[in-house]
DNA sequence: GGCATTGTGCAGGTTTTTCTGCACATTGCG
DNA sequence: CGCAATGTGCAGAAAAACCTGCACAATGCC
């Protein structure tokens, strides 16, 4: 998998935005970036193969190839074999013990866990086979 | 904050056997490196501050001065700002219904949440205040 | 002493990531 | 037409990350 710091920021806006040409990204892009920078992002993006091209009279048209969740995946995978011996639920035990979570978000979030179980327990000895997808949330905004 | 790849894995080390001397990093190291590249990573961590080393005869003794806690605290917020619009509860939810865990991880987990909430009931009004260190573990092995 | 071993210093190299400049082609408009 | 606006192509530069080689100094052992 493997994005750089620019090369996300680039696919955050596409996974966000959909198909866009070079200078409607440069305009959402966080910061202030040229034109000939973020098209360099692209081509590199287009290299790697985490986006294609559509072409439309003149211009391109970007838009993002890798999935977000592929991208998200991979990264918490990283971060849970440098910090937490490889285990999941370590990562979910520091997150819920060190971070600043309200007492709210604690109970729905020990609610869905046990729903979750739950579910776990109606295909036992299944261990390949999961999701339900009953609240399906992420890339934006529930706080 | 900001480690790369290679500054982790040295940091990783450190944390986890604490002052080292470069060969005995190297030893260590997850893959094949030669010295010379160690002490390189370790001169950039010198000068970003990450370590400090003490001269023990003609050897140095390398050990850590930025905390494991920091850096993972650090990588996660970045993680969160990246795909979960910086709600700390969105990751945990994805963790939760995306990963493959076990029943059995799942309820205790749900069961710890449970727990800090109850304990977030008793200091209420109190934003910033937090950790009772019960089961302080992360870092190594316990799946 | 001679010589392998173990350590540092340091001056670099290569590759990847990040960013720039400019030439040039097309389109729309006065 | 002239010319600004909008787009691409491309040839890199600059900085960071990653890695190498070699000189040399101290130590231990024959």
């Amino acid at each position: 998998m493997k994005l750089t710091a620019g090369e996300l920021k680039v696919m955050q806006l596409l996974w966000q935005y959909g198909e866009m040409k070079p200078a409607e990204i440069q305009e959402k892009f966080p910061e202030a970036i040229k034109n000939s920078a973020l098209r360099s992002y692209l081509s590199i993006l287009l290299e790697k193969g985490h986006v294609k091209r559509r072409q439309v009279g003149k211009a391109y048209f970007y838009s993002a190839k890798t999935k977000e969740r592929r991208a998200f995946q991979s990264m918490v995978t990283d971060l849970i074999e440098m910090f937490c011996g490889g285990s999941k639920k370590s990562l979910v035990m520091t997150l819920l013990e060190h971070e600043d979570l309200t007492r709210e978000q604690l109970l729905e979030l020990s609610r869905i866990a046990a729903e979750n179980a739950a579910q776990h327990a109606k295909c036992e000895a299944k261990p390949a086979g999961k999701k339900s997808n009953r609240t399906n949330n992420r890339g934006a905004s529930h706080e």
